[in-house]
RNA sequence: GCAGGAUUAGCUCGAAGGUCGAGCCCGCGGUCGAUAACCGCGAGGCGUUGGUUCGAUUCCAACAUCCUGCACCA
């Protein structure tokens, strides 16, 4: 029974498919979560993997005192896509997330929420507030971060305030101390004298400040002459210049520049040593009468020549500084080491007394009458007048400048000298060759041998690890892990018995850092335990706390601990580049100092994030993306696409306008997947699946093309060059299939008899082409890989999910026994495509001038010259389809004056009628009485039905 | 100020000592059998100034702008 012509339509296979256009990411991830969470998808692929081999990225520990942002967002991506890379390529790789609880800003924070209180609760309360405060970050984050897909052991992460994690800590603390390298020893930090509390630098912050400013005269107590003869018998000073008169009592050097050329000028019958170039400047505020040059010399003539206090009975030694400068003051500048950091530095490689005669509250001790007991801004003017009173004073004025302040209480801070504890640089490595096989030394080689990505960064560490002092990790606060060192109640000195530091160890193995708080030393010590210094037989506890960055420089040694079979080194780290400073140094230490090599193989640097103007991302400036909103609105995938579609070790921009696009993006890939599902809907491989060599040859050549594809991504994936494969991707699904593969093949799929060979031919290529695709995407797009993986054709011993699954290989993807590559087949077609291109040009052209408006409207005659001609005389029967006219007519080539590319197009209106089924124009529709209103083609297709 | 990095189309990127290029966006058109789709065509650029070179967006130097970390001091 013929069709009506009607009913033609029904006799076309057009597409069909279930798999919904619109993806509804906000609404059907979290029910995909869902699922992977029962399914316990994690521990699947754990147990999936398990004996092959591992691979280890080592997370970083995010901080857990608020919502994640769009750089932790990025950063945690980046380490899913190389995980579930990783894994898809038959690594072992698992993942545990980990949390970095301790430290000042939650204690800042709990301390505002207690207001008060806190000062009369004991440090168990505060530290039980402050573990809510973490543990609900922790959480928050977790839901976060799995909220955009990523994979990991999340029911157990690493987290620093746990009592396994804590007593690696001190593990790791005793093994550098039963190694030598720690001290406990003076050093000047910020301290703010209203809380009574040493400062970290983040907890200060620059805000103007009026101080008085004065010029002090310093007599020279040495012999003139050995700084120039022209000086022999002179009467010598110099003159210093400061904004804290009360620095005075502790003032022990004045600091000249090595290299800066010195004068002294000759007033008043007294001579003056100030830096030439501020000379003018001095004389003129000390008002020098007459001042003329004696001498020129460089600071360095100044070194270890001794000065005069102006009002202590001290010796003042001349000391080189390179910090001293030439844009203020007189190039000369007193040093009192207890309260300067520079100051102090200065005071170590010279050997001056740091001990600070300002006490906790910032009261000086231990002076003279005229300004004991008076706070600090109190005895700028008791100081001054002394000063004055002694004929030292030249000149004073008050400046206005920049100063360091408390944040929490906005008061100006200070420098004090306080005790703490470092590890030392300068220790030789345990079992070392010598002195010069130091800590430093050592680290510096083993830096070396990590892989660092971008390569930068092993100059950026080593210069960091060159230059910098010892580590202070001692902290005076309540939120961390406490110093868990006894002191001797008599002398102070610490005592350092492996036994007793073993104990403790296992104490907070099993009952965490608290309870140091809730032991005596009695109870930990045994009873006959003396002092090695001084014999005394008391103890009392430390109660300073570790610097949080020695907590998660443990993090790898931690985890090691609880999982044996991890490797050491691990894999790879991957943080952002504040970290050289922070946890890759760290880490590296804490690996120094425990295994004499580093915690890591590998070490990957992606960049800050930045708003679209490139300016840094930060919440307080409100120019920050929020992941989880975006997650919330366009949906996690969309995050994920993001971050693969950004060079990440570059600073990367982030914004609306950039998500919305990648979101559109995203639709484009979607719909690729879409048209091949919906032409798969009749297609079992079981029984259809077209074997490679019997397959139509745009089919061979789109296969091998696959095969090229995924040999690029793949590699892509190993060189964690994800931007990339987005743009391989986007590139192969917009170009290769959708603008040329499946437009061309819509002919053959929808027009040729459901079973025929050519359409089973192509059924094969899209199935494999889409089977493929959908695991070379799943790391990136975990859950739309996911939605996808049931809707390709069921085929026996296939996973369950598309995360259990393996990357494809060319025998995956050609079948057994066809040849990978082809060479001439790819030339051959990549020139085809070419011609193709040259008459879709011509086609437009044809189109403008209303010659046609549809491509099958057009016939062509085509020429072109040798060797081309050649291949389009092989191909002549597949051309019209390949371009998608009605008919094409190969002319040989005659010279014609503009020929470009030795091709001529010509378009002309296609003979014949349109044909009602596919369209085509042919001169023989209505030939066939049957069915009258068709062509020859599908006249022969019907009959089959 | 010190250390490290960056600068290519409106956006995100790729490549290379020899006329740079891709996708998206935008504009125009086609199609109405992937339709909250699909196809084609078009427009559009190497931060600035020097140097090396036959030739530089590429190599070198300086400058500018931006980012990160450190130092911001007497």
């Amino acid at each position: 029974m013929p069709p009506e012509s009607k009913d033609l339509k029904s006799t076309i296979n057009l597409p069909k498919t279930t798999f919904p256009m619109k993806a509804n990411l906000p609404q059907n991830e979290p029910k995909m979560l869902a699922r992977w969470e029962q399914d316990r998808l994690y521990d699947r692929i754990r147990a999936a993997r398990k004996g092959s081999p591992l691979y280890v990225l080592h997370d970083g520990p995010p901080y857990t005192s608020g919502p994640i942002h769009l750089g932790t967002a990025m950063n945690k991506c980046l380490k899913d896509f190389i995980v579930k890379s990783k894994t898809m390529s038959g690594f072992d790789a698992p993942y545990v997330p980990g949390w970095d609880c301790h430290g000042l800003p939650i204690e800042i924070k709990v301390d505002k929420e207690l207001g008060g209180k806190k000062l009369q609760m004991p440090p168990l309360s505060v530290r039980n507030a402050c573990r809510k405060y973490a543990q609900k970050y922790l959480d928050l984050q977790r839901t976060q971060f799995k909220r955009i897909g990523v994979f990991g052991r999340f029911d157990q992460p690493y987290a620093t305030m746990t009592p396994q994690y804590e007593s690696t800590v001190l593990k790791t603390f005793f093994s550098f101390y039963e190694n030598g390298f720690v001290y406990k020893g003076l050093r000047a930090v910020y301290w703010c004298m209203h809380d009574e509390t040493a400062l970290a630098e983040a907890e200060v912050e620059y805000e103007n400040h009026t101080s008085p400013t004065v010029w002090v005269k310093y007599a020279f107590a040495d012999d003139p002459a050995k700084i120039d003869p022209a000086l022999a018998g002179k009467k010598l000073n110099t003159i210093i210049w400061t904004t804290t008169p009360w620095t005075l009592p502790a003032s022990m050097a004045v600091a000249f520049h090595p290299d800066e050329e010195y004068v002294a000028l000759e007033s008043g019958g007294e001579v003056y040593i100030v830096a030439s170039k501020l000379a003018a400047d001095a004389a003129a505020k000390c008002n020098l009468a007459d001042p003329h040059p004696l001498a020129h010399f460089p600071g360095r003539k100044l070194e270890r020549l001794n000065f005069q206090h102006p009002f202590l009975d001290r010796k003042i030694l001349g000391v080189l500084a390179d910090y001293v400068t030439m844009d203020t003051g007189t190039g000369v500048v007193h040093t009192a080491p207890s309260h300067g950091a520079e100051d102090f530095m200065t005071g170590v490689k010279y050997g001056l007394d740091a001990t600070s005669n300002v006490d906790e509250k910032g009261i000086l001790r231990n002076g003279l009458p005229e300004y004991e007991g008076l706070r600090v801004w109190d005895a700028n003017q008791p100081i001054l007048d002394l000063v004055k009173s002694l004929g030292a004073l030249l000149h004073s004025e008050k400046t206005e400048h920049s100063y360091p302040h408390c944040w929490r209480c906005h008061n100006p801070v200070i420098f004090r000298a306080t005790e703490q504890w470092f590890i030392s640089m300068e220790t030789p490595m345990p079992g070392s060759a010598g002195k010069h096989d130091t800590l430093r030394t050592r680290t510096l080689s083993e830096i070396k041998t990590v892989k660092w990505d971008p390569a930068w960064g092993e100059e950026r560490l080593s210069n960091m690890i060159q230059t910098r002092p010892d580590w202070c990790i001692s902290r005076q606060r309540v939120w961390g892990v406490p110093i868990a060192v006894f002191l001797c109640e008599a002398c102070g000195k610490p005592l350092n018995d492996p036994a007793i530091n073993k104990k403790v160890v296992e104490l907070f193995a099993r009952n965490g850092a608290d309870s140091w708080f809730t032991n005596e030393p009695d109870n930990l010590i045994p009873a006959d335990t003396k002092c090695p210094h001084c014999s005394a037989a008391k103890f009392e506890k430390e109660s300073d706390i570790f610097d949080v960055w020695l907590e998660s420089g443990a993090s790898y040694l931690a985890l090691v601990a609880a999982e044996p079979e991890y490797p050491w080194p691990s894999d790879l780290y991957l943080e952002g580049g504040d970290q050289y400073r922070g946890w890759f140094q760290s880490s590296l230490l804490c690996a120094m100092g425990t295994h004499a090599t580093p915690p890591y193989k590998n070490v990957v640097t992606p960049g800050w994030t930045l708003d679209e103007k490139g300016q840094a991302m930060s919440k307080s400036r409100g120019n920050d993306v929020d992941p989880v909103d975006i997650a919330g609105r366009l949906g996690g995938e969309v995050v994920r696409l993001w971050t693969a579609s950004v060079d990440f070790r570059e600073d990367v921009v982030g914004s609306e306008a950039l998500m919305q696009r990648v979101g559109e993006n995203y639709k484009k890939i979607r719909n690729t997947f879409r048209y091949i599902l919906s032409n798969l809907y009749d297609f079992d491989p079981t029984k259809d699946a077209v074997p490679f060599e019997e397959m139509q040859e745009l089919d061979q050549y789109m296969l091998r093309e696959t095969v090229a594809f995924a040999d690029d991504v793949k590699k892509s994936y190993d060189d964690f060059a994800f931007h990339k494969i987005y743009h391989r991707v986007n590139h192969f699904c917009i170009v290769d299939l959708s603008a040329f593969y499946f437009d061309v093949l819509k002919d053959r799929l929808y027009i040729m008899a459901p079973k025929s060979q050519a359409r089973r031919s192509a059924q094969t290529a899209i199935w494999q082409i889409g089977e493929a695709l959908v695991r070379l995407l799943a790391p990136i797009m975990s859950f739309t890989s996911e939605e996808i993986w049931p809707y390709l054709p069921q085929v026996e011993g296939r996973e369950e999910s598309v995360h259990l699954a393996h990357f494809p290989a060319a025998t995956d993807i050609l079948g057994a026994g066809a040849t990978e590559r082809d060479e001439k087949q790819h030339e051959d077609w990549t020139k085809l495509r070419n011609v193709r291109d040259n008459v879709l040009k011509a086609l437009e052209d044809a189109r403008e001038k209303k010659q046609i408006g549809g491509g099958l409207e057009a016939r062509i005659d085509l020429s072109a010259s040798e060797p081309l001609y050649e291949l389009l005389k092989t191909y002549e029967g597949q051309l019209r389809y390949l371009f998608i006219v009605s008919a094409v007519t190969l002319k040989p080539w005659v010279e014609v004056e503009g020929a470009v590319g030795g091709i001529i197009v010509n378009v002309y209106a296609a003979e014949g009628q349109k044909c009602e089924r596919c369209w085509n124009y042919s001169t023989q529709v209505g030939e066939d009485p049957t069915y009258p209103t068709v062509c020859e083609r599908c006249s022969a297709v019907l009959k089959e039905l």
